[in-house]
DNA sequence: AAATAACATATGCATATACATATATTATTT
DNA sequence: AAATAATATATGTATATGCATATGTTATTT
C-alpha cells in the first residue's frame, strides 16, 4: 500500500477520539486524585446520584457502557461504601442502585477538583466552541446507535 | 448537594468523551472484526507503517499513549507477526519497531472495513462538521499538554 | 575511570472495557 | 401448570490503560 493511501487513515474518527480521550482522562484523573475518585468512578457516582434507584442496565444505557462493565465498575464503588445495591421488590432480577451518604460526601469533595479540570477545557475552547463540541460528541454517538 | 448542582456536571468533557469513545470503539471493532484487528491495533499498525523504525517512546508521543501501554500493545502485534522489534545499533536501550509483510497485508485487508466505519461517521456529520470535529479533538488534547 | 544522573523500556498492580456465555428470574406460550 | 422464551445480572477471558517502580543502557559529573 502506498504511503499516501495510509496517510488518509490518520483522520480516523475512532483513533482520534481514543487519543484525545486518553489524554483528557489522564488530566482529569490527575486533578481528581486528592479525592481518590477516578473520572470513570466520578461519572458513575454522579449518574447514580442523579437517578436514584437505578438498575445496572439503565446505567449502561445512559453511559453507553456494556452491562458487564457497569457490573464491575459499580462493584468498586460499593466496596468503598459510596453506593448501595438492593434487589428490587417487584423484579428480583434487577438491582436497585443508590448513592450512600458517604458517596454524596465524596461527590461534594470531588466537585471543586472536577471544576478545576473542566474550566480548563471550557476556557481553552471558549464557551461557544465547547458547546458545539459537546453537541457533536452526542451526534457522533447517535450516528452509530 | 442539590440536584441542580449535580445537573451541571453532566457537561463533563471527560465523561462525554469517554461515553462517545466507548460507543464508537464498539462500532469500529465490530466492522473490523473480519480482519481480526481491533481499532487500537489498527491505529498502532498504521502509525508503525507510516513511521518506519520507530521507538516505543516515539509511538507513545504520537498516540498520546503511556510508554508502558505501548510496550504491552505492540507485544500483541508482535505475537501475530505483524511487526518486528530490534535493538537499535547506536542506542541499545531503544527498540526499533517496523511493520512486516504480514502486517502490511493485514492493513490492506482491514482498510475497506475501516472505510466502511469511517464513511458512516463522516457522512453522518457532513464533511465540514467532521473536519471541525477533528480539529477540536486535537485542540482539546493540546489544551492539557 | 568510577560514580552519578538521565534515559528507554519492562514489570507489578489496579482499573476500564466488552464479547461470549452462564445463572437466576420473570413473562409468554402451549 | 409445564415448557419455553425473554430479560437482568454475573463470570470467564482477553485487550486497553496508566502509575509506581525496576532494569538495563547511555550520558554526565567528579
Amino acid at each position: 500500500m502506498s504511503r499516501s493511501d495510509l496517510y488518509g487513515m490518520r483522520r480516523c474518527a475512532c483513533g482520534n477520539l481514543r487519543r484525545t480521550t486518553r489524554s483528557i482522562t489522564q488530566f482529569y484523573d490527575q486533578l481528581l486524585q486528592p479525592s481518590g475518585l477516578r473520572i470513570t468512578q466520578f461519572s458513575l457516582l454522579l449518574n447514580i446520584s442523579l437517578h436514584g434507584n437505578i438498575s445496572v442496565g439503565e446505567l449502561g444505557a445512559i453511559l453507553l457502557m456494556d452491562q458487564t462493565t457497569v457490573t464491575r465498575n459499580i462493584e468498586i464503588l460499593r466496596k468503598q461504601g459510596y453506593i448501595n445495591m438492593t434487589k428490587e421488590d417487584d423484579d428480583a432480577r434487577k438491582k436497585s442502585i443508590s448513592i450512600t451518604e458517604n458517596g454524596a460526601r465524596k461527590l461534594v469533595e470531588a466537585k471543586p477538583l472536577w471544576e478545576q479540570a473542566q474550566s480548563r477545557i471550557e476556557q481553552g475552547l471558549g464557551s461557544e466552541r465547547y458547546h458545539d463540541f459537546l453537541k457533536t460528541l452526542k451526534d457522533v454517538a447517535q450516528i452509530v446507535q
